[in-house]
DNA sequence: CACACAAGCGGACCGCGGTCCATTTTCCTT
DNA sequence: AAGGAAAATGGACCGCGGTCCGCTTGTGTG
């Protein structure tokens, strides 16, 4: 595991997937030969049916191989491991969720004033997560994978920005953390899936939580 | 797994362990052979040496059935699964834990005001949290056997109480696994032991995070 | 004390995630 | 077109968590 190792391309994890810039980008392969392109996308493409017919969780490593036809080694070659391929079957709606609120129209993206951004943010984030709990789940599955994923860095990232934008004083970054750590899966999945609480339900807490901590930082109110 | 089952004792899961009240009791074996007892005890043993020797994450059932001379089926039979296994190691300073805040002196215990207590059950909680992350990491690794575990239920009972106390007003419940969120172990291990972020500066956030939202919600500041 | 039967035991067995490496394929160079 | 090296492949292999089932052992009963 620390040897030797082929000087690009492929280190131990994916080979084009998410990794480039903060924002997982997978579907193409930009660069390397072209029967792993293709097998690639035959993995995606078994991988993917797979999971909608049996759910994530069920689906494994060696029968998304066969479905494509291909050696269990490849699917580890090209994603890295399970939650690696699960990652890239999110990368699509990965992508748009995160341009939503980068780069989207107000009151998600830049425009709206920081609490309704903040607030706004946790809604879609919410219903995004609740839309692809299976594929989440089974990406985060070990341990702390699930800090160590781009997809978290920027959440943390964003939610950062907007606490500094709304003026809030203090250890923002540890703040972000705690307003994040209440959108988490598995949390969401327990609350939402296990226990049957309605999104509007953590929704609404969740403004509720924004406004606590946001309004309560800037000291307007006394 | 769900066919034909003795009528009392050890069900599919551990034998004595976790499971009579909220707060976990494991010492013991009231019920049951002898023999079971003993075993019982060599497999705590031997598994807490070999934690104590190699970290909780290396220990492997295999490993802990043959230092405490014993087959394999009986750590399962035992213990119910890995996680039963490490929540059984917990249990001694899982429940003193547990004690000094619904029954120990103030600020910790009753006697001090609810903003008080919880500010001091969140240290409290991050320190016992970091003295056993090993442990506590193991016995939530898969999923979401961090939810349906007891101490997690103790927690929120215990912090909702103080938030009601405290005069908050909305969705209690939904608060209280919001603020518990912050102190998730994962979580912790990832700023703590990853990131390498100070306890006293978790702490100071959580203090900062408690005042932010019981302080804005029985609005006496403005 | 003998007996019967449930409780307990142990280790063979299974499935899955992940690794390894001898072989094959691609593609660049000349 | 030929050659060769890097890249990719696939399936045997490993370790571990968890299950199963035939055998052993402790214990209450007559």
């Amino acid at each position: 595991m620390s040897t030797s190792r082929p000087p690009s391309a492929a280190p131990p994890s994916r080979s084009s997937a998410p990794s480039r810039t903060l924002l997982p980008l997978a579907d193409e392969a930009p660069q390397g030969r072209a029967d792993a392109a293709r097998n690639r996308l035959l993995l995606l493409e078994a991988a993917s049916r797979l999971v909608a017919e049996h759910g994530a969780e069920h689906v494994t490593m060696e029968a998304v191989a066969a479905a494509a036809s291909v050696g269990k080694g490849t699917v580890f070659r090209r994603f890295g491991d399970r939650a690696g391929l699960m990652l890239a079957l999110l990368d699509h709606s990965e992508r748009e969720y995160q341009q939503s609120f980068l780069s989207g129209p107000p009151p998600l993206g830049p425009g709206a004033p920081p609490v309704e951004r903040l607030v706004a943010f946790g809604m879609a984030t919410l219903r995004h997560l609740a839309a692809h709990i299976g594929l989440y789940l089974a990406a985060e599955d070990c341990a702390s994978r699930r800090f160590s994923a781009p997809p978290r860095a920027v959440r943390i990232a964003h939610v950062s920005g907007l606490l500094r934008e709304a003026g809030v004083t203090g250890d923002i970054e540890l703040l972000a953390e705690g307003l994040l750590a209440y959108l988490d899966t598995a949390l969401v999945d327990h609350l939402h899936n296990r226990r049957g609480l309605p999104i509007e339900r953590l929704e609404h807490c969740w403004q509720d939580l924004v406004v606590r901590i946001v309004g309560g930082g800037h000291g307007d109110c006394c």
